[in-house]
DNA sequence: TCCAACGATTGATTATTTCAATCGAGCGAA
DNA sequence: TTCGCTCGATTGAAATAATCAATCGTTGGA
């Protein structure tokens, strides 16, 4: 039964019977009668047929909202019995989106002291990604935006806000200035994140609410590229505080606070809403709240 | 994996394997392999072993926990969408005190209006009882007292006052009488419920407190006996009011209040912390707070 | 000491699951 | 229209797992 209810999952990640049996580790047909069997037990067509995946029924909705929670609720019996008996081990999934990506090792870290038998997978991912890999349990957690998106059936641990600076060269200009106005930083060619990220839309959002009409030079899903590309002392971008921080400015960079208006928005951890959780998901939130009020301090 | 779960919850319910295992409708070696394949998947012990039952590990019983929520989740799922195609139809089961059965049709009849396929099987059990079988989710649904026992991870739902009255002969001691005490009450020959039920222990209580020793006349587990007592005018019984009502007084009979204190226990309905209800509870629970609304007009 | 009750074990039988191979419908390109 | 391709359903054989009747070994109580 609970195997059925990871085939209807992975068939909603993947639209695709070959590559959900694929991801499974079983072949088409096995799924495909894994899936008539949920059918049959439940008495009730859960997939639109056609001659090709259509999508589920509004049956098939519900049910796999059901199976995301009996088969998350399986996994964290499996998990917590392990954990009574040989201490926190296994393996944490994390999702974060790029400008968080240089703080998530103030969460690994001190966990990784008191659990020294977890291991971690770190992706990087947009906010709309780790959100619907948090849905689909592919993830244990995400770090995003906690005041913007929609958020789901989660629970979230505000971390810090984020605020920005400009990235630029001291001899470039507004490069001399102590603050600037988010309407100055709209005179400067940056180097931005892509549009499918939030940080570039937040960024572009109050940009375009100081009057100006952004057209990046330059933009890329990786902070690194944009990084790099600041580091020359050519390039100018706009950043998180604790992202700048953390990957190093020269002594030709300088990262200058941008006033008016002061954007600030929240970063938090967010898991699944499952009460209670897994002891391994728990861990990481206990840890959350640690680092939150450490960086309040 | 989940008929796995089931057994070890008849198990937990029969604490024998044998008798668990007919219980789920298997063979006792079944039950037994069965048990034995969940200590192997999850690697740990669940159960105690000896010559015979003797209880469970601390893993089995977090296991057990874990069980009645993924089973129970499994049937809420079933029926939500069965509820969906064919409208609330199944069978409801509910428990109550012996005081409270009289009430039950109060609940059942709206319910029936709205719900005609809906069955229901009403049983009369303790207190302590209801709770159990609420856990071990034997039932959906109970009627019990919300103030006294802890109740557990249940949802509660009050929905009246129970207040005490001396139901005896109009020509009998006190039988003239517009209000009386406890402690007059105290000085009568009664007809009580037995000991464990949890109404006998309130009244008994209360009239030690107002400085009698409760020896009843007569006891028994059913309000019939009681009532049938009663009806003859050669018995008295302590009653809540809305049971006195309902199985109605002759013109020999009467129902005085008892005052000084006036003891108030709230009633309520009982069912389990789930979230989402499996819907023919989440229709039950509306109509208790309907109901509710009622009596406290 | 013997007996009765309980749960584990065994071995035969049955039911289920799984997979490789194949089929057939539907869609798009020529 | 026809061809070719992709996708999901179907089929039949092989492997796997579940189940049961019968029996065994232990243990606690007469």
């Amino acid at each position: 039964m609970i195997d059925k209810l990871e085939y209807l999952m992975a068939l909603a990640r993947e639209r695709h019977f070959g590559r959900a049996a694929q991801a499974c580790g079983v072949t088409q047909p096995t799924l495909s009668t894994g899936i008539k069997q949920l059918e049959e037990t439940l008495g009730v067509l859960l997939v639109q047929r056609g001659s090709r995946f259509i999508g589920f029924t509004p049956e098939g909705e519900r049910t796999l909202d059901w199976a995301r929670r009996i088969v998350g609720d399986t996994r964290a019996m499996r998990e917590e019995i392990r954990a009574l008996q040989h201490g926190l081990a296994g393996r944490l999934r994390i999702a974060a989106i790029p400008t968080t990506l240089a703080m998530v090792a103030a969460l690994t870290t001190p966990y990784r002291e008191r659990h020294p038998d977890v291991r971690f997978t770190i992706l990087s991912r947009t906010s709309i990604e780790v959100l619907t890999h948090l849905e689909n349990l592919e993830i244990d957690a995400g770090i995003t935006y906690l005041d913007n998106e929609p958020l789901g059936r989660v629970t979230a641990i505000p971390l810090y806000q984020e605020r920005y600076q400009l990235i630029t060269a001291s001899d470039a200009p507004l490069g001399d200035r102590e603050t600037v106005t988010w309407a100055e930083v709209a005179q400067v060619p940056l180097c931005l994140l892509t549009p499918d990220m939030q940080n570039r839309r937040i960024i572009e959002g109050l940009l375009r609410a100081a009057g100006g009409d952004p057209q990046p030079m330059l933009e890329s899903n990786s902070m690194i590229v944009l990084f790099a590309h600041v580091r020359t002392a050519r390039w100018a971008s706009v950043m998180p505080a604790k992202l700048a921080e953390t990957l190093g400015l020269t002594d030709r960079i300088r990262a200058i606070p941008i006033v008016a208006p002061e954007a600030l928005h929240t970063i938090g951890l967010v898991v699944p809403a499952r009460e209670p959780m897994t002891p391994l998901t728990a861990a990481l939130v206990a840890e959350a709240r640690r680092l939150a009020k450490r960086l309040e301090a």
